[in-house]
DNA sequence: GCTTCGTCACGTCCTAACAC
DNA sequence: GTGTTAGGACGTGACGAAGC
């Protein structure tokens, strides 16, 4: 079985920055106490991928400023912001229970970050920083691997959702369970709830669980469903099940991580009902080819026909029918293009 | 500087389940 | 039957960031 490092590695030499290779046991088995905010825990996932296949090694990892702020989803970060968010990640230990071991660790996950603002005054600044030994032990052991879709990861708004995903996407590449049972502690512990905070399990469901599956619902290729387990009146356990969404949700997925957050919280709830679901189809079928959503509907479908000659038979086929040129349609549509033009 | 929006925490009221 | 405890729904306010 491939390492951690290693498919940190060959993700690297292949260019994939479309997720960030993480431990399993750091997306998962682990809790944070001192949970930083989200913009510190964009930050953290951040770190490791720019570490990639060194994030075992004992060494001081650097990146600027610059390309860290390039990620979409991230504030812009000035040396000022940035401040506080590496006072957060300083601040947060790492509790690891290794149960095989009967061995708790509580360690901090990254106890050394320095800025270096030399030549602030050009756009240079750089960050410099070193993980903690634990997390470089557990790094460089790791045979299990998360592999966390940075652009969902980056777009999640609250912490509680960071961490929900986070330790989701641990789970998600396991083909055998489709669910995962937490006591409600174990729950408060996952999306790092600080101890005293939501106290009743009706505002931890309110206030945090809630809208944390809501937010990764809207925007992941993944569907989350969280169902309680009571004793009486008292939730004593939630089992949170997940399952992979079909293309099409996927699409409005991708097409909702595309949009500006502005308005998302309404979009989330249903009450923006001006705002369309998906871009318009481009009215000259020469423009087809630049739009991204119906491109990717185009591909989804299997469709080899012209992609120009396809727009075209669209809009006359809706012009005629008088039928809305929306994403379902539009994906039949192209099914039958191979079947109408003769492609095998 | 003001307004808007989003996150987070907590209070209140009502209802329902449980223990005695 | 009654008191206690917990859940659900709803509302409010503090705070910070972003937009204008």
């Amino acid at each position: 079985m491939a390492k951690t490092i290693e498919v940190a590695a060959d993700r690297a030499r292949r260019g994939d920055d479309t997720v960030t290779i993480t431990p399993r046991e750091i997306a998962k088995s682990y809790h944070v106490a001192n949970a930083p905010g989200a913009d510190a825990l964009k930050l953290f996932n951040q770190l490791i991928r720019a570490a990639g296949e060194r994030m075992g090694d004992d060494v001081e990892h650097t990146a600027r400023l610059a390309d860290l702020n390039a990620d979409k989803g991230t504030r812009n970060h000035s040396r000022q912001h940035i401040q506080p968010l590496m006072l957060e990640l300083a601040g947060a230990v790492l509790c690891y229970d290794d149960t095989n071991n009967q061995r708790l660790s509580l360690a901090s996950l990254i106890p050394e970050m320095h800025v270096n603002y030399r030549h602030e005054d050009t756009g240079h600044i750089l960050i410099a920083w070193r993980f903690g030994a634990s997390f470089r032990k557990m790094a460089k052991k790791s045979h299990h691997w998360a592999e966390i879709d940075r652009m969902t990861l980056l777009a999640l708004r609250s912490k509680y959702s960071v961490l929900l995903f986070q330790h989701m996407s641990a789970l998600f590449k396991l083909t055998k369970v489709d669910s995962e049972t937490f006591t409600v502690q174990d729950l408060r512990d996952a999306i790092g709830v600080p101890k005293g905070k939501l106290k009743r399990f009706s505002h931890l469901n309110d206030q945090a669980l809630k809208p944390a599956i809501k937010e990764i619902n809207l925007i992941s290729r993944f569907t989350l469903t969280a169902s309680l387990h009571k004793k009486g009146r008292t939730v004593t356990a939630v089992m949170i099940s997940w399952a992979e969404k079909p293309a099409m949700q996927k699409r409005k997925a991708k097409a909702e991580l595309d949009r500006h957050s502005t308005g998302r919280k309404h979009r989330l709830a249903g009450t923006d009902e001006r705002i369309a679901e998906h871009p318009p189809f481009p009215d000259n079928p020469k423009m087809f080819r630049h739009s991204n959503f119906w491109v990717q509907v185009y591909h989804d479908a299997g469709c080899r026909a012209d992609m120009t000659m396809t727009a075209q038979g669209f809009i006359n086929w809706t012009v005629a029918t008088g039928k809305p040129r929306s994403p379902q349609l539009f994906f039949n549509f192209c099914k039958g293009e191979n079947t109408r033009r003769g492609i095998q």
